[in-house]
DNA sequence: ACAAGTGTGTTACAGTTGTAGTATTACATC
DNA sequence: GATGTAATACTACAACTGTAACACACTTGT
C-alpha cells in the first residue's frame, strides 16, 4: 500500500516560488517577485519570471494568461509535494524512516503549545491504528 | 539561543554520500561506490571518486591518504547537519516552524512501537519544557 | 624488471540553476 | 498615430551537478 510515489527535488529557491503560490493560490510574476523581494530575495523581475517559467516547464506550475500578464499556480497541493519531498529526504538519509527525521527535526525545536496539541493528536491517532493492526495480526 | 545556524542545500546523491559515511565512520572512494551501488545507485567508480572530492571542496567532507587511497569523512555529526537541513526546509516552506514540517512528514507514514514511544517521550518532554516556561513567565 | 591491477589526478561535457540584459509586443493615453 | 509603460520572449553566462573517460603512479606477482 501506499507505493512511494517518485521523488522531488527541490532547490531552496524553487522551494519559496511554490510556498508563495502555495500562499496565494495563484500569483502573477510581478506578485511572486514582489513577494520574494518581501522575504529578503532581491533579484531583477526577469529573474523570477525565468523561475516561473521553468517550474513550469518541471510540471510543477500550470499558468494562463490573463490582462496580458502569465497568473501560475502550482499544479500539487502544499502537503502532497512537501511530503514527497520529505519522503525522499527520509529515504536518503533516515533508512526510509519518516519518524526518525521527525525526531531530529524536532530535537531542540522550540514549539508552541497549538503545535504540540496537534502532535500529539496526531500521534493518539497512530498509536490506535498500532494498536489496532497488533490485534487484527 | 540556538542562533539559527546557516542552512545546508543538498541534493539528493550527495545525501546519500554523506550518509553512507555517517554510517561507515570513514570510508575509502572504494567504498563509497560499493555502498552507493548496494543502494542501487551504479556509476563508475570516477564518478563516486568525484562526488567526494566535491563535497570536500565544499567543506563537508574531510580526506586523509592511507595506502595509497583516499579515506573521506565527514566533517559535521549527522544529527546537526541534517537539522540544518530540514530546519532550512522549514524555514522555506513552513514558515519556519518545524513543527508543521514534523506534521506533515508523519501525517500517512508508517510508524511502529518503537519509534511511537520515542516521540511521545519527546512531545511529554516538550510538554513539560512549555509549562515550565509557561510558569516562569 | 615488467605486466596487471588498483587508485588517483585531470579533463570533459551536458543539464540545471541562479542571475539578468536586451528585444519585442500590447496597451493606454495624448 | 507616437510614445511611454508593463509584461513577456529570447538569449546568455557562470557555477554546480551527475556522469565518466583517459592518463599516470604505485604495488605486487612472476
Amino acid at each position: 500500500m501506499a507505493k512511494r510515489q517518485e521523488a522531488v527535488q527541490l532547490t531552496g529557491l524553487q522551494l519559496e516560488v511554490l510556498q508563495i503560490l502555495w500562499d496565494h493560490g495563484e500569483a502573477s510574476v510581478a506578485q511572486v517577485h514582489e513577494a520574494l523581494a518581501a522575504r529578503g530575495r532581491k533579484m531583477a523581475y526577469t529573474t523570477a519570471m525565468t523561475l516561473c517559467r521553468r517550474l513550469a516547464k518541471r510540471g510543477l506550475l500550470t499558468f494562463y494568461e490573463r490582462d496580458r500578464a502569465y497568473i501560475y499556480s502550482p499544479v500539487h497541493k502544499r502537503k502532497s509535494l512537501l511530503k514527497r519531498l520529505l519522503a525522499g529526504i527520509a529515504d536518503r538519509a533516515f533508512g526510509g524512516s519518516e519518524a526518525e527525521l521527525a525526531l531530529t527535526v524536532l530535537a531542540d525545536a522550540k514549539i508552541d503549545a497549538d503545535e504540540l496539541a496537534e502532535l500529539e493528536k496526531l500521534l493518539a491517532a497512530k498509536a490506535r491504528e498500532l494498536r489496532s493492526r497488533r490485534k487484527r495480526s
